[in-house]
DNA sequence: TTGAAAGCGCTAACAG
DNA sequence: CTGTTAGCGCTTTCAA
C-alpha cells in the first residue's frame, strides 16, 4: 500500500542503498542525486519505516517515560503535564516518538531492565526523584541515557539533571514575607521524601536564619499537596494561641486549602494572611490588590524544563560518553497581584 | 548482549521456528516441547524484540494519542491524565506500549496518515471530540481502529465510543437543584464547540422544561473552564439584579472561580449559593454540611473510562470488521457534603 | 510435530 | 560517487 525504500528506488533507477544514503545526509551522495532523491520522496510522500530503521540500526526513535503507581497522581500534577508538553514538543522536531508506561511499583525496575535490554527506547526521563535515588544509579549501570527532572543527594556532576531552583525561590519569597513585616511563617511543604522539598525547606529556613529569626519547628510541615492539608492545617494553626501571620506554600490546591480555612473564619487573604505559591494563576489567591511580586515556576517556565531536558537527552544520545551536563533554571518573578500587604490585625 | 530467539533455540537444540511457535501459543506445538521452551526462556529472561516482530507481522504493538495543540491545555485537565493511567494499566498489561504525540494543529491530519501509513501504531484514542468531529472519517478512510473518548453528533452506532452519561448527569443534577427549592440557575458550562458541553445543556435544559421552568438565556454561559471565568460571570451575576440562587458547573477550577466571588461578596456557600461539579474532591466546595448527594465523573470512575476505552481498542484490533461497540458510563451518585441546603436570602 | 528458507524495510560494510 | 551483499530478530509459508 505504501511506498518502500525499495520501490522508491526503483522508480528513480537508483540503487536502495543510494537513496538511503541521500534521505539521510550522508555526503558522499553527489548533490544532483540527492535533489533528485530528495523530491521523488516527498512527491510520494514517502515515510520510512521506522521499525526497519530501529532494527538496522539499533536505534529506537522513541524516548521512555515511566510512571510507577507510586508517582501516579503525578500524572494529574500540571507540572508534570506541562513538562510532557514542552518535551513532546522536542521529541516531534527531532522525529522522535514519547513513549509513556504505567508500571506497578514492583514492576520500575524490570521495567528500565527491559527498555534498555531491548532498546526499545534510546533514553529515558526521570521524573519525580527521591532524595536518594535508585534509578539513577539502575541507569547508568545500565548504559541506558537519560535526565532527571530534578536533583537529588548526590555529587551534582555525577548525571544530567533539568531543575528549578527550589531552594532560592522559596528563600527570596521567605525574605520578601520578612521584608513585609512577617515573623511567624507558616511552610506548608511537600512530601519531604521528594527531594524538591527538602531544597525548598532549607530555602525558607536559610531565609529565616539570615533575618535572625528563630524558626519554630511547629510551623513546618510537610504532607502531599492536597486542598486537605492545606485545609486542615491552616485551620488549626489560625484557631492556636500564636497563629502564624503569613503561608508559604507551592501547589494552587494546598493554597486553596488555606484560603478556605481562612474564609470560614472570616479572614481575609492580603489583609490576614499571606500566601506566596510556585503556580501562576495568582489571581485565584489574591484579593485583586496590585503589589508584590512572587515568586513562581509558570507554566512556561515548565514546559521551558521540558524542552530542555528533552534537548539534553538528545544531545547525550547523540554524543554519548561527554561529561553530565545540567541546566538549572532560576524561578521567574512575577508581578501578580498582591497576596500580602502585611501582617494587620494578626489574630 | 541480550539473547535473541536464535541463541534460544540453540540452547534448546531447537529450531527458531519452533520456539517462536512455542512462545505465541501455536497449537501445533507438543505440550511438553512447549513447556521446555517456555521455562528456558523464563530463565534466560528472553524478551522478544518488539520491532523485529512488528517488522515481521506488521503490528506496531503500541496505541497512540495525538495531541494538537489546540487541545494542549487538555493535558493538565485531571480527566485527561486519569483516562490515560487507566488506558496505560491496559495497555501494559497486554503487552502495548502507549504513543504521546504533540503536534501542531496543521499536522495534526498528516499524522493520523502516517501513522496508519507506516503502522507506527495499531490503533488510536481521539481526545476531546468535537461536535463536528472530522477526525472519525479521516480514520475510518484510513482503516486504523480508533475510540473515540467522547461522543459526537453522528449515529451512534457509526463508530466506536466511550462516554460518561453527560447529558443525564447534567439532567439530574438540575433536578435536584430544582427539588431543593432553586428556580434561577446558572449554568457555567464548557466550550460548546465540544461536544460534550452541548450535552450537558441539553440535560440542563430537558430539566428546568420538564419541570415547567422557564429558562433564562441569561443564566446560561459557555467558555473554557478557567477559575477567571467562573468569577467574573458569578461576580457579575451576584451584583446583577435578578441573581440566581444557584450554580452548576463542571470544573474545579470554574467551581473555584464561583467560590471566590461568593466570598468577596460576603456570601456563604450553602447558605446562598449552590454548586454542583463532577469532580470528586466535593469538600473543596462545601462548608462541611452533610447533606444532599451530587453527581460526579470521579477520578476513579474516569480512570475506568479510560481502562474500557483500552479493553474496547483491543478487542477491535483483535476482531477487525466487527460492529462498532460503544460504552456510556453513568456518573456516579456521591454522598458528598451538602453544597445546597436550598435558597434562602437570596439577594 | 518440527525445520528450512524466504522475507518484513532498512542500513552498513565492502567493493568498484 | 554508486551498487552488491549481508544482515538486524522475528514470523511464516512450505516441506518433511
Amino acid at each position: 500500500m505504501t511506498m518502500n525504500l525499495k520501490q522508491l528506488s526503483e522508480s528513480l533507477g537508483l540503487s536502495p542503498t543510494t537513496v538511503s544514503r541521500a534521505l539521510n545526509g550522508y555526503p558522499e551522495v553527489s548533490e544532483q542525486t540527492r535533489l533528485r532523491v530528495m523530491r521523488a520522496a516527498r512527491d510520494a510522500d514517502y515515510r520510512p519505516d521506522p521499525r526497519a530503521k530501529g532494527l538496522a540500526t539499533g536505534r529506537a526513535l522513541a524516548i521512555g517515560h515511566v510512571l510507577p503507581t507510586s508517582v501516579r497522581t503525578e500524572i494529574v500534577n500540571p507540572v508534570f503535564a506541562d513538562f510532557l508538553s514542552g518535551a513532546g514538543d522536542v521529541y516531534a522536531s527531532a522525529g522522535y516518538d514519547m513513549i509513556l508506561r504505567m508500571v506497578a511499583n514492583t514492576e520500575e525496575e524490570a521495567t528500565y531492565d527491559a527498555l534498555a535490554k531491548r532498546r526499545a527506547v534510546d533514553g529515558v526521563i526521570v521524573h519525580a526523584p527521591r532524595v536518594d535515588e535508585p534509578r539513577i544509579d539502575q541507569l547508568l549501570r545500565l548504559g541506558l541515557p537519560f535526565v532527571v527532572h530534578g536533583q537529588c543527594q548526590r555529587a551534582q556532576e555525577d548525571y544530567p539533571w533539568v531543575d528549578t531552583n527550589n531552594r532560592r525561590a522559596f528563600e527570596a519569597a521567605t525574605e520578601r514575607l520578612i521584608a513585609l513585616g512577617h515573623h511567624r511563617i507558616a511552610l506548608l511543604n511537600g512530601d519531604e521524601r521528594m527531594d524538591f522539598a527538602r531544597r525548598r525547606r532549607a530555602g525558607h529556613l536559610d531565609a529565616l536564619s539570615a533575618a535572625g529569626l528563630t524558626q519554630d519547628d511547629s510551623l513546618l510541615f510537610n504532607a502531599e499537596m492536597t486542598e486537605a492539608y492545606g485545609y486542615e492545617t491552616a485551620r488549626s494553626l489560625l484557631e492556636s494561641a500564636a497563629p502564624p501571620t503569613a503561608f508559604l506554600t507551592s501547589a494552587l490546591t494546598t493554597a486553596f486549602g488555606v484560603r478556605r480555612a481562612a474564609d470560614e473564619l472570616g479572614l481575609r487573604l492580603g489583609e490576614h494572611i499571606a500566601l506566596i505559591t510556585h503556580d501562576d494563576d495568582l489571581s485565584y489567591l489574591s484579593n485583586g490588590r496590585p503589589g508584590a511580586p512572587v515568586f513562581a515556576a509558570t507554566r512556561s517556565s515548565v514546559r521551558a524544563a521540558g524542552r530542555l531536558a528533552a534537548e539534553l537527552l538528545m544531545d547525550i544520545i547523540a554524543h554519548p560518553g561527554s561529561a553530565p551536563r545540567t541546566h538549572m533554571l532560576e524561578a521567574e518573578q512575577l508581578d501578580g497581584p498582591s497576596l500580602c500587604p502585611g501582617p494587620h490585625h494578626a489574630p
